[in-house]
DNA sequence: CGACGCATTGACAGGGCTCAATTTAAGTGG
DNA sequence: CCACTTAAATTGAGCCCTGTCAATGCGTCG
């Protein structure tokens, strides 16, 4: 959506076509399909990714059912970069979300990448602080901020991240569930279901089966911000 | 307490001691006081702080009254390292607690040292990549975990960072009241204060005005597992 | 000693989670 | 193209956890 966000966060931002490129080929790219599970079961290696296109979900599951989206993954930004520094596993879950192609590194590749390109390690500072204080906020917001408005601003937050401009109209181009955005917002699916469908009569969303478009973001902002 | 994990986050672990004491030279250190406001008013520039001893209390406000407590930060740890990547404000507030010793760099020192000792950029990342894992997981708590498990966590998260032991006790060696515990924990004061007497009837925790003393470990760990 | 800030305790209400029952929509295979 | 299956979404009812408010106690410091 918005071109100057991305590259503050893309992995590669600040190099030359022909060095990412060079780097980009010391991994290994994949094809993945939706809902593939990375990180645990059936992935072959601890490696950090750097997500090419489509999406990654990452999550923290607590015990049996109860689960926290954490963040979405989009292209330029990387993730499981802790199994390269730390040398263990990420202790979070990760799925596609569509079709998605993804680089890997294993922990020695990209150790060497990092010192050979410092410029990297800075790119990799700012992401993470980024996705520090979008936590940060997150977590303030989950204690201090009732549900309703909370959802709100998760439709937002993902709107931004992943949104597409329709006339007033703003499509979020990926399938979310109630769930997931329950997960992703800290409530359960029925409220995420309530608030939606009394949205929907105020003619501020439309939404489909794990199809969500936002037709008056306007109003949602101010409900968000004042209630 | 643990000098593994001291090490881990410490922003010029791996380095020689010539090294460290050029890079602290070059930043301004300065004496503070207890309670001493940072980052906003009375604070002279926008600067990366390393704590060298004593501790800040890293924290986000909401509406009027409600706050969280992000994070007690600790010797050998970085504050405020989004000022120098990014060049505007730190949206967090930071008080300090205790007499507390600081080095403030301003953004461009802060460039140069980073760009002449890549070592530092990655102990950043590290530091920050940790950070983000303590914040997902108390995320998750916040929404999964009700709250007397979570006061629990929080004691012992605390306990582990900031614990001295004494015979089978162990002191939490510095000031903290019961609206700071429920801030660091999302919840109330009161919730705070009776689950404390509650525990304290049951020989877990001894506690004075501000002071708290973990009497039974053990237990606690128990109960913030298992329930 | 008085005053102020921190802590304790009780009573109460309400937001939102839980559980259960339907309805709707999307696949699937004949 | 239609029955059939399965997953997602809706909606209602009830209740419990925990936040809110108010009153009181207690330790500390000027």
């Amino acid at each position: 959506m918005d071109k100057a966000g991305y590259q503050l966060t893309d992995f590669l931002h600040g190099l030359s076509g022909k060095q990412g490129d060079e780097i980009i080929r010391r991994g290994t790219t994949r094809d993945l399909k939706a809902q593939t599970v990375l990180f645990h079961e059936g992935d072959p290696a601890r490696q950090t990714y750097l997500v090419l296109k489509g999406r990654l979900k990452l999550g923290k599951v607590h015990e049996l059912g109860k689960e926290v989206l954490i963040r979405y993954i989009g292209p330029g930004e990387l993730a499981a970069m802790i199994t390269v520094l730390e040398g263990r596993d990420y202790p979070v879950t990760a799925e596609t979300v569509g079709e998605t192609r993804v680089v890997g590194w294993d922990r020695r590749t990209m150790l060497q990448i990092m010192a050979e390109c410092p410029q990297l390690s800075i790119n990799m500072i700012r992401n993470s602080m980024d996705r520090l204080e979008d936590l940060q906020s997150r977590y303030l917001e989950l204690h201090a901020e009732q549900v309703e408005k909370r959802i709100a601003r998760s439709l937002l937050r993902i709107m931004k991240q992943s949104g597409r401009r329709s006339g007033d109209e703003i499509i979020i181009d990926f399938p979310i569930s109630r769930q997931e955005l329950a997960d992703y917002t800290g409530t359960t699916l029925y409220t995420v279901s309530r608030t939606l469908s009394a949205w929907e009569k105020k003619g501020w969303v439309k939404s489909k089966r794990a199809r969500i478009i936002i037709a008056d973001p306007h109003a949602l902002v101010l409900f968000s911000e004042k209630g």
